[in-house]
DNA sequence: GCACACTCTGCAATCGCTTGCAGCGCAACG
DNA sequence: CGTTGCGCTGCAAGCGATTGCAGAGTGTGC
C-alpha cells in the first residue's frame, strides 16, 4: 500500500538512486529526468520514509521541546512559537510535559534524543549536573536557565523587575512585598536578586519577601494574607499565576484592588489582559521566546562546531492595567484620601 | 560516540540477534545471557535505534496531536491530557498547531503520517473529503468532529446546552441568547442545534440567535453590543472564551454581570474559575478528552482490523459560579427588586 | 579521428535493527 | 547407543533510503 522509491523508479523507468537524487539534490540530476522522476513522484504520492532517511543520514529532521506543564499558558505560548518556527524550518516537533517533575526531565530527554536533531528543556528544574549530563544525549538549548556553556534562551528577568519596581515607585509605594515561586526555580532565583538589587538602590523603599510558592494561582492564594500582613501598598509576584491567585485572595479578604493594593504580575501571559482589573504585568515575548530557541537550536545542529549561542536577555516591557494605582495616602479602611 | 547493538553483542560476547531478542522478546533467550545483555546494554547506555527498529518493524512508537491552536486553553488542555497517556503507553508525542487554517490540517497530518502510528485530530475545519482522505494516510482519531466511520471522541454538546438552558431557565431567564462559534465548526452546529431543540420544549422562553463570531475573546466583545441590543438577560457563549469577550464588553457598557445579565460558557477551561466573576460553565472532561483519544488510538494500532470506536458524547457537567444570576424583576437602571 | 573531460545514471554497500531459518548441544526416549 | 525433540543462539536477509564509485554517453579540443 504504501509507496516506496522503488516503485517511482519502477514507473519512471529510473533506478532508485536517481529518484532519492531527484529529491534530495535536484542539480545531480538531468531535468528532463528530474521532471519525470517528480511529477511520478507526486503522481503516486510518493513521500519518502523518514526513518530510512535518518538511519543513513543521521538526522532525523525532528526537533523536541520539553517544558513542565502544557496547561500553564505561559508554556503554552512558548511551545505555539516554538512549533510555528519548527514547522518553517521544515522540521517536525515533539513535545513531553515533565509534570514539573525534575526527575522526568532526563528520562524524556533520554527517550526522544534518538529521534530529534536537537531539543529545547524549557525551565527545567533539575540540578545542574543533570542538564549537563542531558546535553550530552543530544543537542539541547535551554530556555529560562543557564547551565555552563549549553546553549541558552533568556529573557531579561532583571529589567523586568526593574521596570516593574520603578513604575511602584513612581506611583508612590514605599513597601513592597514580592510573592516568589518555587525555591529551586532559576527564574525565581534572578527576579529575587533582581528585585534585592533594584530595591538596594532605593533606600527610601522598604522590600519584604513573602518566601517561595507554588508558580500556580493556589501558590497567590497561599501567600494573600501574607501581603495584607506585611504592611506592603504593593507586590510583585513570581508570575502572572500567583498574581492572580493574590488577587483572588486579596478580594476574598475585602482588601481592593488596585484601591488598597497594586499588584505585578510577569510574563504578561494571555489572559492577563482579560482579568479584571486588567493585571499590570511584565511582558515577555513569549512566542518569541519559542522561535528564539528554535532558531538556536537549528543553528546548532547546521553548525555543530560552532560555539553555544546564547540568546540571553531577550527585552521585555512592562504592560500597565488597571491593577495598578498610586498609593492611598489614607489608610485601607477609610475613604479615598 | 553512539552505542549500537552491535556493541553490546561484543562486549556481551553474543550476536546482534541475541541482543535484540534480550531486549524485545526476553523469553526467547536463556536467563543467564539475558541477564548479561541487559547489564550489559545498561552498563553502556544502550538505547536501540527507533530509526533502524521502526525501520523494520513497521510501527513507530509515536502518536500525535493536531490542534488548531495550542494557545487556547481548550487544547492545551487537551494536549496536557494526550500526552500524559501516550507516555505512559510508552509513545512518544508529536505535535501540530494548523493555526485555524483548515488548508493547513491535511499538510501537517501528510507530514506526520509516516513517522506516527496514528494521529489524533482535533477540531478539524477542514471538510469531510479531506478528514476521510487523511484517514487513509494513517489510523486517525477525530475529537469534536464525526466523519463517516472514522473514530471519534466527542463530547455531549447536547446535554451541556440542555444544562445550561435549563438552568438559566430555573433562574427565571425567558429570553435567552447565544452567541455563536465559527460558521464552520462542527461543534458550533451541534451546540446551536442543541439550543434550538431545547429552546423549542419550551415555548415560554424565547431564544435570540447572535449569529457566528470568531471563536476566541475578540469574537465575544463582537457579540456583546448584539446582546445588549438583543433584550435578552441570558445568554450562552459558544465557549469560555467567548463568554470571557462578552463579559469584557458589557462590562465596557456598563452591564454588570450577573446583575443584568448572566453568562454561560462552554468548556470550563482552568481560568474560568479564575475570571471575577467566576464564569458559569459546563464543564468538559477536557484532559479526558484527550486521554479517551489516546486510548482509542492504542486500541486501534493494536488491532487495525476492530471497527473504529466512537467514544462519543462523554458527560458534561455544569459547573456554576458567580455569572449567573436570577432574572431582575425591576429593569437594570433600577436598583435590585 | 582520438583522447580527455564532463555529465548523468546505476550498482552496490551501508545505516542499525528484527526475524525466519538452520544448526548446535543436550536430555529423554526407545 | 541412535534418534528425536526442544531450547537456545547465530547467520543472513531484509526494511527503504543515501551515496561513493564506476561506467556509459556525449561533446570538445587537438
Amino acid at each position: 500500500m504504501p509507496v516506496s522509491a522503488r516503485d517511482v523508479a519502477r514507473v519512471a523507468g529510473v533506478s532508485v538512486s536517481t529518484v532519492s537524487r531527484a529529491l534530495t539534490r535536484p542539480d545531480d540530476v538531468a531535468p528532463e529526468t528530474r521532471t519525470r522522476v517528480l511529477d511520478v513522484a507526486r503522481g503516486l504520492g510518493y513521500l519518502p520514509n523518514p526513518a530510512a532517511r535518518s538511519l543513513i543520514t543521521g538526522r532525523t529532521g525532528n526537533i523536541g521541546l520539553v517544558v513542565p506543564d502544557l496547561e500553564n499558558p505561559f508554556f503554552a505560548s512558548i511551545t505555539k512559537g516554538f512549533h510555528a518556527r519548527a514547522r518553517s524550518f521544515g522540521y517536525a516537533a515533539f513535545i513531553a510535559d515533565s509534570d514539573e517533575d525534575p526527575a522526568a526531565e532526563p528520562e524524556l530527554v533520554r527517550n526522544l534524543a534518538k529521534q530529534v536533531d536537537g531539543l529545547v528543556l524549557c525551565s527545567p528544574r533539575g540540578p545542574e549536573e543533570v542538564i549537563a549530563g542531558m546535553a550530552r544525549d543530544c543537542p539541547l538549548v535551554l530556555v529560562n536557565r543557564t547551565c555552563g556553556d549549553v546553549a541558552t534562551v533568556t529573557v531579561d528577568d532583571h529589567d523586568g523587575v526593574r521596570q516593574a519596581m520603578v513604575y511602584l515607585q513612581a506611583l508612590g509605594h514605599r513597601r513592597i512585598a514580592f510573592a516568589g515561586g518555587p525555591r529551586a526555580s532559576w527564574s525565581n532565583a534572578r527576579r529575587l536578586s533582581a528585585f534585592r538589587s533594584v530595591g538596594a538602590q532605593h533606600p527610601d523603599t522598604e522590600l519584604v519577601e513573602l518566601g517561595f510558592f507554588s508558580p500556580h494561582v493556589s501558590g497567590g492564594t497561599a501567600a494573600a494574607d501574607l501581603l495584607i500582613a506585611s504592611g506592603a501598598t504593593a507586590a510583585l509576584a513570581y508570575n502572572d499565576l500567583v498574581a492572580f491567585g493574590l488577587l483572588e485572595g486579596l478580594r476574598r479578604r475585602g482588601v481592593v484592588v488596585p484601591r488598597d493594593m497594586s499588584l505585578v504580575g510577569i510574563d504578561d501571559i494571555p489572559m492577563s489582559g482579560l482579568a479584571h482589573p486588567g493585571l499590570t504585568s511584565v511582558g515577555t515575548p513569549l512566542v518569541n521566546v519559542g522561535r528564539a530557541a528554535v532558531d538556536t537550536l537549528v543553528a546548532m545542529v547546521r553548525d555543530p562546531t560552532a560555539p553555544a549561542l546564547h540568546q540571553d536577555d531577550l527585552p521585555v516591557q512592562l504592560v500597565v492595567r488597571g491593577s495598578t494605582a498610586p498609593r492611598r495616602t489614607a489608610p485601607a479602611h477609610a475613604g479615598p484620601g
